[in-house]
RNA sequence: GGACGGGUGGCCGAGUGGCUAAAGGCAGCAGACUGUAAAUCUGCCGGACUCAGUCCUACGGAGGUUCGAAUCCUUCCCCGUCCA
């Protein structure tokens, strides 16, 4: 690829790149020393599931792998026992190392669902935040002054606010840009929110002799509500792993409106074709619901297959849409502790089952009309058994299950 | 170290001795509507039970006063502001 290619091909989809002309300018230095740019992204295994939000940014770390360069995808096992505070009201809870260590394990399988192995450095930040001393953080500490870190939006809130900023937040900014010095990062991708943190990499690149890395900010995704940004402790995510049914029946749960945003981040479809698609919408010659089941079906394809899609698709038309029974669901046999004569207490089974929490909440159910048995709705709070039935088909809301008798 | 203010349900936040399982908001769940959504409307939103009632747990922790405490007292922990 020429550099123009490639220029115009990295570009796409990024806020912000700073400096903006210094991406062409290091694309062009790397070719002549023959050698692929080193593409930094960091990720705190602060939660167990990479979800969609975390794949712009991943996406984009692919471009570049595409254009032949390296991605240094680092799992900040070391930051996480800080939590970054970007975009936080307050301390992030610590986390165990052991916490840390398994979640950074699932990071890594997540993240080869997109990123191709053979141009990542997989790269756990303890390797070399470990081994600091004393003098050596004292050194990453005194290259920035604490006016400077109160600047950050988040900190300066809080700060304002009369919160708890704890010293040990404090220093995240330092240590993560501290990763881009020992890995060399040529470029940062990360999310808007990120900018802050990927700038201080730049100082602190500078402070120990090297060339200040670009960085490139992604447009920060929105969650299922439309309205904050995706994350794992919002419960507003779709994350990678989960099975096609979920992901398919959550794409399809987002507004209208979101639908497009996603087309726009999460596929590969440009900007004038979704614009396209946007007005034939608008015109009515195409139906908003046929537009979001394509978009449920590649995402879904993407991180599974085109076939479990497919099925996906087919559950939620007939589970969601034709309000029917899906054809899997939970089987249980009638517990022990609820065996009495004919007559079958459904609060205690419902909550025995797992499809309410308690029994209290499985008694507002049913006098909420949400419970139906063998497709009935039913309100009373025991249930008779007929001769000769064998099985109870429960339903309570969206969630299914069946007891044998 | 000193002075002052504060810690309430998943979150925000009202509540200064009984009428408080604790106003209001957000989130969540269910129902209606719909395109499956979103928006809107309605209901619910600690738990147990022999379930329209009774009991248990809950307002930072522990103890106390009182017939009765989220509310008063003591003490400990934590947070913030100002002064040093």
């Amino acid at each position: 690829m020429t550099i123009d290619q490639q220029l115009e091909y990295l570009r796409r989809g990024f806020v912000e790149i700073i400096p903006e002309d210094e991406l062409e300018q290091r694309l062009i230095a790397a070719r002549k020393e023959g050698r692929p740019l080193r593409v930094k992204a960091g990720f705190d295994p602060t939660a167990p599931d990479i979800h969609l939000g975390h794949t712009v940014v991943i996406r984009k770390l692919r471009h570049f792998q595409e254009c032949g360069h390296t991605v240094i995808f680092v799992v900040g096992a070391a930051t996480a026992l800080i939590g970054d505070p970007s975009g936080r009201g307050a301390t992030r809870p610590p986390l165990t190392r052991e916490e840390v260590e398994a979640n950074a394990e699932t990071y890594k399988q997540q993240a080869f669902k997109i990123l191709d192995p053979q141009k990542t450095e997989l790269r756990f930040n303890n390797e070399w935040l470990m081994p600091l001393r004393y003098e050596d953080l004292m050194r990453l500490a005194s290259r920035y002054t604490v006016a400077r870190m109160l600047e950050r939006d988040d900190f300066s809130k809080r700060y304002h606010a009369g919160r708890p900023i704890s010293i040990h937040e404090l220093l995240y900014p330092l240590v993560q840009a501290y990763d881009s010095v020992a890995i060399q990062a040529d470029v940062e991708l990360g999310g808007t929110d990120q900018k802050f943190n990927l700038l201080v990499g730049r100082e602190i690149q500078r402070d120990y002799g090297q060339a200040p890395q670009i960085i490139a900010t992604t447009p920060l995704l929105e969650g299922l509500d439309g309205a904050q940004k995706m994350s794992k402790s919002l419960d507003n995510y779709i994350g990678v792993t989960e099975p096609p049914e979920v992901m398919y029946r959550k794409v399809m749960q987002i507004s209208d409106e979101l639908m497009f945003r996603y087309y726009e981040l999460l596929t590969g479809m440009s900007m004038p074709e979704i614009d396209s698609l946007k007005a034939d919408i608008e015109a009515g010659s195409r139906h908003p619901m046929q537009a979001k089941r394509d978009l449920a079906l590649r995402i879904v394809s993407d991180y599974h297959s085109l076939e479990d899609a497919g099925r996906a698709a087919a559950v939620f038309r007939k589970v969601v849409q034709e309000r029917q029974a899906p054809d899997d669901m939970p089987v249980h046999d009638l517990p022990e502790s609820i065996h009495g004569d004919s007559v079958i207490r459904i609060d205690k089974l419902l909550r025995a089952i797992g499809l309410c929490i308690s029994g209290a909440e499985a008694n507002r159910k049913l006098k909420e009309g949400a419970v139906s048995i063998n497709g009935k709705k039913h309100r009373a709070m025991s249930f008779e058994v007929a001769d000769g039935l064998s099985e109870l088909t429960m339903q309570v809301g969206k969630k299914w299950a069946r007891v044998k008798l």
